[in-house]
Order: structure tokens, then C-alpha cells, then sequence
DNA sequence: AACTTAGCGGAGGGGTGCCTCCGGTTGCAA
DNA sequence: TTGCAACCGGAGGCACCCCTCCGCTAAGTT
């Protein structure tokens, strides 16, 4: 687990005993498919059936609805983090769109999740610093190895990205179409399709 | 009002006594605004307080939210689809790039909207074939004249541009490098920026 | 001015979600 | 095995929202 920052002090909120830590896990494991599918305004009671314990287990780990999103958020930034690595043997360009492919899976579900934490939270601060700390090498590298265009910032490409993943698709393959006319304009020098 | 289609029947609900009609308009501006704040999800008896009438004459107007969706919805486009008309003067590139951001207008507010309504109404596709109407004969233009990259549909750059749009972004001039970024993307043939 | 009826508005029933509280249960250390 | 502290779960109070229903008001007509 080294090389994921200091996130995971966070998840020293995990409780002990043995029937406590299964209840935890069940919660977080719930919590995410219920935001996955209803949004951030999923309901509580309806996460705590889901994972098959009382509403009171719920709110005794994660005492506002803002600890249950964090919980959620955090390994999940985590996993992207440490992808990071996987592409280091790749030259700049196609390392970094091979990140970039897998931050488009974390955003396309967690992206109404960051928004809510995004408003004055140390933890969201935290994942922030992250997932820089994952991709801007990436994009530093590419920038200096000249195929990336230089006034782009890497917070640019982040929020590029996002939204054009925020939208559901209904053809699969249009998604990727887009996101390549995209990735063309971030390209330099231009280059002919 | 001619150009914008056959959308404009839908406004025939609007009632016929002049308090009536008060009423209907102040309903839809204060759903129009609420929307705006708190989302689709914004208290139907709040919006009403908003209008300054009864919860009673909200829903003998509007029997589903949905019918209140779709009557902020209607204009919006209608304003977006007359728009076209002004940016027929300019060459290819500019009138669609000019159009594009007025839709940028639209999008920001409305994105939440459409995709409420998205699921089988034909209100909107009765809104999407008249955006269409008005956008796509530009996007055409531009690529015969070669400007734009000859493999992107008209789809393909709403939604870009409206996945885009729909984050907040905190420094201004950071969603114009961000579009300008997508906007090169979609140029043809590729230009040193 | 008087009438008629479209239109008004809010009380109220039903539903759902949030969160607290506490009697019962169970993991675990000795 | 036993004891107890940690933990469980859901009943229940509160708040908010949805939507219906109906007695009252006033706009438009004659």
C-alpha cells in the first residue's frame, strides 16, 4: 500500500471487532453501487437494507452522510492513484491517454460524488493532491517531450475529461469518438487524422 | 415566430383569463429559476410560494412535473433555435463557433432539464429535431468548406460541448481554454495554435 | 349590476427520509 | 465458560414533500 500518499490515515476509522468490520465493509461496498445509481441523494435507509444491517449500525460508522461519501471517494482515488504506475514504461503521449482511460472510469461514476465533497473538505483536498501527484508527471512529460500542447494545464484535461464522460452515451461507440476529437485538440503539434 | 417549428402548439396550454395567465407565467418563471438553483428535484410547493399562488393552481396547470419540465424547456430552445438566423452572415467556422456558445448559454442551465425529459417524451424530440434544425445545417457548411474535421457528427459536438459546460468552473477563463482546447479538436485541418 | 363559472388556494392524508435512543445480542479476552 | 463492553437494529418522532379535494373569489359576460 506504500506510494498512495497519506489517504490512508483515513481509513483508520475502520472498526475492530470482526462483526463490526463486515458491517463497515457491507456499508461502503452498498453505498457505492446506491450512489453509482440513484446519486448522491440515495437514500440512507435504503443503503443500510442493501447492506443488511440496521439504519443505527449506519449512522454509528459513518455519523453524517458526508463520512459515507468519503469512505466511498477515498479508495476509490486510491485504486486510480496507484494505475499511475502501470503506464510508466509507455512513451509520454500514450502513457498519459492510457491514464487519462482510466480516470475516464472513475469519473464517469464518482463525478457527482467530487462534487459534493468539493466544498471545503480535507479529505477531498487530499485525493485532490492525489490524483496530481498520479497524473501531472504524466502530462508534464508529454508536455516536455513536445506532444502535448503547452498552454494546456492538467487541471484543463481533468475537467475536459469529466464532462465529456458525465454524459450517458447511448451508443458505446460515440463516447470514444468524442473523447478522441477531444484528445486531438490537447495534441501538438496537430496532427492530420 | 416563424422558423421555429411546430413546437410552438405546445404554449397553446396556456389558459385563457388574464389572472389565469398571470399566474401560468409566474409559475414557469419561478420553476425556471428554482430549477436552476436546486436542480429538477426543487420543491414543487416551494415553487409555487416562489409564484405567489396556491400549490392547487400549480398542479391544475402542471399535473406532473414533468408538464412543468417541459413548459421551461420549450422557450429556452425556441430562443436557442431563433438564434441560428443571427450568425448566418459570418464564414463557416465563426457562425458555428458563434452558435456553439450561445448553445454553451442554453447548456449550462438546462442540461439536468434535458436529461429529465430525455426518456421517452416527445416534447423533447420535438426540442431536439428543432435544435437540430438550427445547428446542424452550420456544422454541414463547415465541413464542406473543409473547416470542420469530416468525421465528427453534429451529435458528437453537443455533447462535447455540453459535458464540458455542465461542470462550474471556478476561475472564468478556465472553461474557454477548456473549449478552446475541444474546439481545436474539432477544427480541420489541424492549425498551430 | 348581476350572474356564472373558470379559477383560486390551502388544509390535510399519505408517504418517505433523517436521525436518536435504548433494550437486546454477540465477539472476544481471560 | 463466563462476563462485559462493544455492537446491533429498528421503533418512533420530526420534517418535508406530493397530490387531492372543495368551499370561496373574482373575471368576463350580458
Amino acid at each position: 500500500m506504500a506510494g498512495t500518499g497519506e489517504l490512508g490515515e483515513y481509513l483508520a476509522r475502520r472498526p475492530k471487532r470482526a462483526d463490526a468490520q463486515r458491517n463497515y465493509d457491507a456499508l461502503v461496498a452498498a453505498a457505492r453501487e446506491a450512489f453509482a445509481e440513484a446519486g448522491v441523494n440515495a437514500s440512507l435507509e435504503e443503503i443500510a437494507r442493501r447492506a443488511g444491517v440496521g439504519i443505527g449500525t449506519l449512522y454509528r460508522n459513518f455519523p453524517s452522510r458526508r463520512e459515507l461519501f468519503e469512505a466511498v471517494y477515498v479508495d476509490e482515488v486510491q485504486a486510480l492513484s496507484r494505475s499511475a504506475a502501470d503506464m510508466a514504461h509507455l512513451p509520454p503521449w500514450d502513457a498519459l491517454v492510457a491514464w487519462l482511460n482510466r480516470f475516464v472510469a472513475y469519473a464517469a461514476t464518482k463525478r457527482a460524488l467530487a462534487e459534493e465533497l468539493a466544498h471545503d473538505s480535507e479529505v477531498f483536498r487530499r485525493c485532490r493532491a492525489e490524483i496530481y501527484a498520479a497524473g501531472q508527471p504524466m502530462m508534464r512529460r508529454a508536455q516536455e517531450a513536445g506532444v502535448v500542447r503547452p498552454d494546456a494545464t492538467f487541471d484543463d484535461v481533468l475537467r475536459l475529461i469529466s464532462g465529456i464522460v458525465a454524459f450517458q452515451f447511448p451508443e458505446p461507440g460515440q463516447r470514444d469518438r468524442v473523447l478522441a476529437i477531444a484528445l486531438d485538440g490537447l495534441r501538438y503539434p496537430p496532427t492530420l487524422a
